[in-house]
DNA sequence: CTGAAAGCGCTTACAG
DNA sequence: CTGAAAGCGCTTACAG
């Protein structure tokens, strides 16, 4: 009935069941503290009777640290960002880090909610699916606060980067088409002011070039199902349409996928080859069999983690680049059928 | 050079430059304190001027309130869950509540983990997903800590629900293919051990019991793509097949679609009806314009934070049940095809 | 309305 | 190896 029976019990109880003084409990609880192998296990005896565990508010307000990490999420829907999300928090727990999230709808609103985020003391701060402005990435380095932007960087001093490296698989991805034989090579971009979207493209046009292929037509679906609709829409309307297009992400190739076939009757890859950039789950289901290119979530969430510890370290900021790896499937033509084609 | 001047300020520090007492500054920072306007403009003042904003682990640490709630999340690889928790974070951060995140592979985990989501004095937890066992549950309860399931619920004392009327849902689905016709309505359950699974299959049998119609066939595929596949191919390659699939989720139904057609060469509806449950994103795509049960993710979450809110005020705890919607598309035969089916 | 003082639960030099 | 004491940054009765 004594209302602190009820409660949790603090480190002095733990102290007096146990005989020790309340700095012994602390100890007991700290790796690689001096405490003498039967004073420890008298604490952790009378710890365990009370429930007792360190209390990691306090904890952190002494030490400085408080072992959280802000994790800040734009885009959930897209199943690309929830897989990083899944795997970064898994590896944060794993390192001993509990992740504050903070989910937003705009990169804008990012200058008014991360001060929150710094305010219960995060560690660190990994960003997704997002990018930062400069007053609060300098706000963040003075609070000595390391930030990683995950799938995006930005030419900023103090901001670490992991990206996939969006120019060398888009190159991949030109080669493939090439090869394959087509000659009208679209490509759809996604947002217009991401370093992914403009990346993929810089990579995936300038490879055509050196091939001497000319790009056929470009159309922007902010990568998102419905505007790559409509973008598509507008693509396979025109006189002469391309005969393979390379989306920016999955969830646009989808579209176009369900476009070509449903509103303009036209098979795939046999009419039209279109391919995607993420390599989603939905990319390996029977109905779309899609081309794409792996993104390897788990070396870049591995990365992102290791960047913060090194920055929160004193490292220098990096901007990390993991390698991007094609996955072919049936919604391209793929060599022979484009030999048999031309032949 | 002075390490102090490089770090976040404090309150003594906001007190000096304002020329009043640490208490003025902490009462200007807390929403209906007694502070006259003139001291708490010099006291906003000198704060911005010096980046002041009060340490949420300090004031934590002594209102006992973290306002940080646990938000435990098992399987984001589920576009629906992904949803869900986008939805609850920004009802939380909204509500001046920080969700502190905790990804798990499997429920059994929750018990190693969850306490040490309680090591950060959370003021209540939120459960996608996943139940939790009832030690677990009164260690929560013991710790004054609310307790909410969303989409699960489990019969012990002090633990919230919110889930879909599930039972309603299947039940609607049960009327809309007995009415489009169907004579031979097969079951597709998830995860055999969850409440959402259970609750859809007793729902949607109950209600075919009632309309006189037997249930054809009945498998299982774990709510996931893959063992979908396979049940599906066992149900397909009977030598009666179904005319009729409802599926416990959605990417079972997207499962079923594609296999139906690729592996069997069979047209959805015309040879086969599917449906499925969530109403995901995916289900509205034009390659598979999917029969659902939609659930209103927005009021589930809301009740889920009210819950929780209420539980912290000492509420009891309860169930919520949230209205289910049918959402007719093309993968099923509807009434009147139905008729012309029968004439 | 305002300030001095106590205290939240912990860790960590400092002596011993 | 162990304990007494100071202190992390804040809030909140308590006087005034």
């Amino acid at each position: 009935m004594n209302p602190k029976s009820s409660l949790n019990a603090r480190s002095i109880d733990v102290a007096r069941l146990a005989g020790v003084s309340r700095s012994a409990v602390s100890r007991a609880f700290t790796e690689g503290a001096y405490v003498s192998g039967e004073t420890r296990a008298k604490i952790l005896k009378a710890a365990t009777q009370l429930g007792y565990s360190p209390n990691a508010i306090a904890r952190g307000l002494i030490t400085r640290r408080s072992r959280m990490v802000g994790v800040v999420v734009a885009d959930l829907s897209n199943p690309f960002y929830a897989r990083v999300l899944e795997a970064t928090c898994l590896k944060l727990q794993e390192a001993g880090l509990a992740p504050l999230m903070l989910s937003c709808r705009r990169s804008q609103d990012l200058d008014s909610l991360v001060p929150q985020l710094l305010a219960y003391q995060v560690d660190g701060v990994l960003i997704a699916a997002s990018t930062l402005s400069s007053t609060l990435a300098s706000q963040c380095a003075r609070a000595g606060r390391p930030v990683v932007l995950i799938n995006r960087y930005v030419n900023l001093d103090a901001v670490n980067a992991v990206t996939c490296d969006n120019v060398g698989g888009a190159r991949a991805m030109a080669d493939h088409l090439v090869q394959g034989g087509h000659k009208r090579i679209a490509f759809l971009a996604g947002l217009e002011d991401t370093s992914s979207s403009r990346d993929r493209e810089r990579g995936f046009v300038g490879r055509l070039g050196e091939l001497k292929v000319a790009l056929f037509a470009r159309e922007s679906g902010n990568y998102t199902y419905a505007d790559a609709c409509s973008a598509v829409r507008r693509l396979l309307g025109r006189r002469l349409r391309p005969d393979a297009l390379f989306c920016a992400n999955d969830t646009m190739a989808i579209a176009a996928i369900d476009i070509a076939r449903h509103e303009f009757g036209l098979e795939v890859p046999a009419d039209l080859s279109v391919a995607g950039y993420d390599n989603i789950e939905a990319a390996s289901w029977k109905g779309y069999d899609l081309t794409s290119v792996d993104q390897d979530v788990d070396r870049m969430t591995d990365a992102a983690v290791g960047l913060l510890q090194n920055g929160d370290k004193g490292g220098k900021p990096r901007h990390i680049l993991v390698p991007a790896r094609l996955e072919k499937r049936g919604s391209t033509r793929d060599v022979r059928a484009g030999a048999m084609r031309r032949a």
